[in-house]
DNA sequence: CGTGATACTATACGTCCGTTCAGTAAGAGA
DNA sequence: TCTCTTACTGAACGGACGTATAGTATCACG
């Protein structure tokens, strides 16, 4: 469970503090907000009660350093270098692959919307992180769509983004619901219409 | 904000019951999980501190009656009478009306998301429930589908659910960045393909 | 006009919450 | 080797949590 990689180690403000906020992962991974508290954070990080405090303020402070933690990782993924495909294709790949669409890593992102919808400061953390997350799928959907196409890019994509969402709410409540593959079929069947039909992969 | 209709007044029990979820209800509305505790619905109601397990026995109890109740009243407006339209298209209107996808509503849809995540009484509870939701889907698609079409109206309707969801996840998030019109373009964009297109609204 | 059933109140209880803070010890620089 | 900074510990705090329960008051029924 606990990772102690040695008793009395002194870290880095930069380790430790991922170290927590990996901790908060697995924790909000587990059991969602209600996991969310010191005393699980710090017992599955194998560190004292007061180390939170010490390196985030508060564990509202916490949470957005999570939530700024798991947009980053997000965007990366996707980001991902592709191999010979369009970056659209790759980009939908990733999404439902097991690394994304998983209901640890789902069932996160479920707990930050919950506190996005209701916490101030965590929503002024989301408007500038989703504004990054559009632009890039809108940068891999220009390069899919047919030239002289007149449709808004930024559109589809935030109706994509929206699709997306959704299917990791329908993955992480009832897994075995929505198989991988029938989630990248939702994908193309709501990208498709705008595409160049060279560009389409195989329903 | 309190409603108290009368000082020492006793209800039946059915009565009381709906005066707690409507209660607990506003609470989510307003906060989330975070709001959802026995000291907040019950001044929110209007009673004593143990009412609540009077009538529900616990607050994991009520949690369920909340769910229900939202899912019954949830299906109930997508089944209202259409006036002179398809039913796929009064359904599609309600889905994106005021009253279903508003930032209220839509909070505690996405509270409760997260609960089922983590809490099995309430997954099993949802279990039914959902089959409930996309069989009415998919009867208003099947008639909206041309004779003789090989589409699975199930899958399609699973998939249109999970945009549903995702756009009440955006909408609850960050209302102003996806007004009505958008969301109902982005549901026509994924059901269009799939319909006659005689029935298809203008996009 | 009693009288029993029970809707309802109000208090008390133990647990867990996030934060504070005085104290400890590790490690870099001298 | 000494010293100073600070990462880190752990106990203590006040408050909020959900639940249990003894007591009160209301209404149906006789």
């Amino acid at each position: 469970m606990t990772v102690a990689p040695s008793k009395k180690a002194r870290l880095s403000v930069a380790d430790r503090r991922a170290l927590l906020e990996d901790a908060a992962c697995a924790c909000m991974a587990r059991g969602g907000i209600r996991e969310f508290t010191v005393d699980k954070i710090v017992a599955e990080a194998g560190v004292s009660r007061g180390l939170i405090t010490h390196h985030f303020g508060s564990m509202d402070m916490l949470l957005v350093a999570v939530y700024s933690r798991m947009y980053r990782e997000w965007i990366a993924a996707i980001s991902a270098p592709h191999h010979g495909r369009t970056r659209l294709e790759s980009l939908v790949d990733v999404l439902v692959s097991p690394a994304l669409f998983s209901r640890e890593v789902l069932n996160i992102w479920l707990t930050l919307w919950g506190e996005i919808a209701n916490n101030p400061v965590l929503r002024a953390e989301h408007r500038a992180r989703y504004r990054e997350y559009r632009d890039t799928i809108a940068a891999a959907l220009r390069e899919a769509v047919p030239p002289g196409s007149s449709i808004d890019v930024d559109t589809v994509a935030s109706a994509f983004i929206c699709l997306v969402d959704g299917l990791g709410v329908q993955r992480c409540v009832e897994p075995d619901l929505l198989p991988e593959a029938t989630a990248r079929a939702a994908c193309w069947a709501l990208l498709s219409p705008h595409l160049a039909s060279e560009v389409r992969p195989v329903g």
